[in-house]
DNA sequence: ATCTAAATGAAAACGTTTTTCAATTAGCAA
DNA sequence: TTGCTAATTGAAAAACGTTTTCATTTAGAT
């Protein structure tokens, strides 16, 4: 078990919510990887090494988790939601490789300027934003480039 | 029938679609309004002038308008996926109220020297954004301060 | 060791989206 | 204008993803 479990585990507990077995694994799960896993494949990953935990627990797990802001949320790449351990603990943002789905984070996104000028345009009170960069990672474009060699 | 709606409808024939009532009584109700709506909201409205209309073709023709390009999506507010008419026509982005559903567009997000600063640093070759600000438009506000004044 | 509120799994309910297929229709050609 | 044909449609069913319900189990406090 890596650092980041068991910090996600205190939080838990300091949340006031029990430390069970069942969580413990989803947390597990959701920190061995570095790609973000939707309900489904977090479920079929804990479900691999604990037949017994149900997918209804998954989302359960999943809800809290990400209430107490320990996990992100991703929207990209077509399927809606899906969730990765929060690494930077603030504010940051996202880059997803499009065909792998790595993910890096970036803390300095720099729209503060931005929306300053957004709000006294539109009268609007501003209160957070969703930016995610999407693209290939260095690994993928080196695997086209192979591909495309062959051809 | 306003302009975009003109607009909207040639796009389709130009894409070598055929213009049937069921198309334009869809493309006019995400045209009538400011709101973005949700497939569920769209065949509502559809179904209410047009009650032969089915659900099925609401969403057929929602992923063809978002093939062409001339709806936008908008992931923000809970729901997955809600379209309104594109209206810049260009790269642009979104200001969402959080309340009322308000949509405004803007499009300088510079983001380009953010964009070229995460290339360099994680070798990622991006190739696209999704950026949208939530906030409270003036409506809003203004309704919510009038109310927490009654209290 | 005992107790209790919280958590769990199975099943059903629910809402959303896709697939299938026979009937209809828009747009073109005669 | 009139047919022809491929595209489009609606109804129904299937396939998903997510939530609710409820009886049973369990973590953590006493
Ligand atoms: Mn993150
Ligand atoms: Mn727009
Ligand atoms: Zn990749
Ligand atoms: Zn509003």
């Amino acid at each position: 078990m890596i650092y980041s479990d068991k910090t996600t585990e205190q939080e838990l507990r300091r949340g006031g919510y029990k430390l069970t077995t069942q969580r413990r694994a989803i947390i597990g799960t959701i920190a061995g990887t570095q790609e973000h896993l939707t309900p489904a494949a977090i479920y079929e990953r804990v479900h691999r090494k604990h037949p017994s935990i149900g997918l209804v627990t998954v989302y359960r797990t999943i809800d809290i988790l990400a209430e107490l802001g320990l996990i992100c949320e991703t929207h990209a790449g077509g399927s809606c939601r899906s969730y990765l351990m929060r690494r930077p603990s603030g504010h940051h943002h996202h880059l997803i490789c499009s065909d792998c789905g790595r993910v890096v984070d970036f803390t300095d996104c720099d729209l503060e300027k931005l929306e300053r000028r957004l709000a006294k345009e539109t009268n609007f009170k501003i209160n957070g934003h969703l930016l995610e960069f999407l693209g290939q990672c260095r690994e993928c474009s080196r695997k086209q480039k192979e591909q495309s060699r062959l051809c």
